[in-house]
DNA sequence: ATCATAAATAACAACGTTGTTAATTTGATT
DNA sequence: AATCAAATTAACAACGTTGTTATTTATGAT
């Protein structure tokens, strides 16, 4: 492995000032600079980050618990994550191990940051955690932790299909996503669904929030075909999510009906992907960018100020594509 | 954050002898031992692993490529290695980045080995990388790359599962798996199943092997749905993996059909979740837990030989349960 | 040419560990 | 009680980097 000093060597100079160089100090002549650097270049030279994080007493390095791995909807989110603070220099430690032996081994390691992604899991063991040093964000758990938090106002998206829908002349509204779980996350879209819902003196009827188990392709399928079979026929629905969004377009698909003359689909979840799974999808929430650029800012704050608290609520928009339409009275 | 020399003033002793103590070296006295073990402890010590790293020339950390990050099949598997390595003292660094850029961050985090899990992509990028002194372990991609691998011959697991269901006197025998893929490992166990078929003298029917698009429950749960219309019906299915299973299971109930009366089913995945998915599954495959023992095991013998080369072929099992039975001739 | 000053570079200490070598203490042997 | 070896502990150098301080070199005014 090729270090400072070897680079020193070669360039007739001292380490102290290839480190500097390598780091662009302004008190290292321009020519020399150039010089070590095209050096340190051509000898394929690599900063050894435990030294530096030695000396500097920060990794550089940020912890992300994500224990429900099998959850794809975040990972979109992740990759980006990864990508933004990769960019900042930062390295992200992935850790799909549960809360509490994650925080342990991130500890260790001494990361600068820890993001934690709340789920069922991961709320009920926030408590457990004893305070250390390490300053923590979650993501999702709004209310739910005594830490620094970026969430997105989920109810308010519901809201806004719900409304949007309405303003289009539908009068009967049936909205798919996980109902009998404990998962905050899904109660509160739902909780708002049916209080929107009778807000705006809508149908209520008693089978508009579907039954089902998961939140994956298939749960949506099955819904949307048990949906279906209703009469009345709902005339709109409401996604909770885009792996749900893709069963259902797939339920409507093979029931000869089509999308928006038949039925109206707004779907939970701003993704670009959004654009393009057979119908151009109306959607709420915060666009995918959006969080994690709040995330990310987020995180480097708080390394900056490790004590402070920040909560970010962000507000979800409404994108009119292709899916919703005026309810047809033929 | 409390250090050696915290530790050392707070016993009354040299850092150096606390160092020793806390590596349980026989060259300090075990009362002072146990002493200085018992402060380190009431402290809250952690040691500093940059510190560690930089004498040691080793970071204690293992790199894992897992470029596609969606496929949850994989997801048993990376916790069980996650769990060993860290028993052994090494922390796995997960990057959901693509091979190459994955590669690069590793190096400069200069871990002491990088294990990847082969797939389309990564396993079309492996020639790309330049050699580097870390040493690289491949899962799933025996025969497509330079470096030392651990694999499972699948193609033997689909005849293992044909053989049995033979013996059992099925002639009309089905697979459901991913056909249309460029995906090596897929089409190996087709390939081996259409073989079989013919070697053992079985009926080769046109559309013994189902189309489908992906390997989730839903592609599973489709194509049982058609192949429960073909006239005649298969009286055994051959599926490619847990997650097909599920959704075949689930097409054969819908049907009115029971496992095994009906139909006798043989999937591929040898985990330990197959035996409680509604039928206790026949299945063919290695163990999950010898497949990451023999990972865990070739990638410590890696870092300790970097030069060596491993090529470790697993030969699976045969599993039988309750979801294949002998043919009914009613 | 001489000196003050600024610019550029070199030297040094520190970060927290580990492994090696030096110093001290202990205990047995005479 | 003196000696020597063994056991125990302390001191030191090193790992590769950064930030601070000291030294050298160049620049310009007198």
């Amino acid at each position: 492995m090729v270090t400072i000093k070897d680079i020193a060597d070669r360039a007739g100079v001292s380490f102290s000032t290839v480190s500097k160089a390598l780091r662009d100090s302004p008190l290292v002549q321009n020519k020399t600079k150039q010089h070590i650097l095209s050096i340190a270049k051509e000898m394929g030279y690599q900063p050894n980050l435990a030294a530096r994080s030695l000396v500097s007493r920060k990794s550089g390095a940020i912890g992300v618990v994500w224990p429900s791995i099998e959850r794809a909807a975040l990972s979109s989110l992740i990759t980006k994550i990864n990508e933004q603070l990769e960019k900042k220099g930062y390295i992200t430690l992935l850790s799909i191990s549960h809360l509490e032996s994650a925080i342990e081994i991130f500890r260790r390691y001494q990361v600068d940051a820890i993001l934690v992604f709340g789920d069922r899991d991961s709320i009920s063991s926030f408590s457990s955690i004893s305070p250390l040093q390490i300053p923590i964000l979650t993501y999702g758990a709004a209310g739910y932790t005594p830490f620094s938090t970026v969430d997105v106002n989920r109810g308010q998206a519901v809201r806004l299909a719900v409304r949007h829908l309405a303003r289009l002349g539908h009068k009967d509204i049936a909205y798919i996503g996980e109902p009998q779980t404990q998962d905050p996350l899904q109660t509160v879209k739902i909780e708002a669904f049916r209080d929107e819902i009778v807000q705006l003196g809508l149908q209520a009827r008693d089978n508009a929030v579907l039954q089902m188990n998961g939140l994956e392709f298939h749960d949506g399928y099955l819904a949307a075909r048990a949906m279906l079979e209703q009469t009345p026929r709902p005339t709109a629905v409401i996604s909770g999510g885009i792996d749900l969004t893709r069963g259902i377009l797939r339920a409507i698909g093979e029931h000869g009906l089509s999308v928006p003359h038949d039925v109206s689909v707004v779907s939970y979840d701003n993704l670009p992907q959004m654009e393009d799974i057979g119908v151009p999808m109306t959607v709420v929430g915060v666009a995918i960018a959006t969080i994690t650029a709040h995330i990310t800012t987020a995180i480097l704050e708080l390394i900056d100020q490790p004590e402070s608290l920040k909560t970010v609520y962000l507000e979800p928009e409404l994108v009119v594509r292709a899916s919703t339409s005026h309810l047809n009275n033929d």
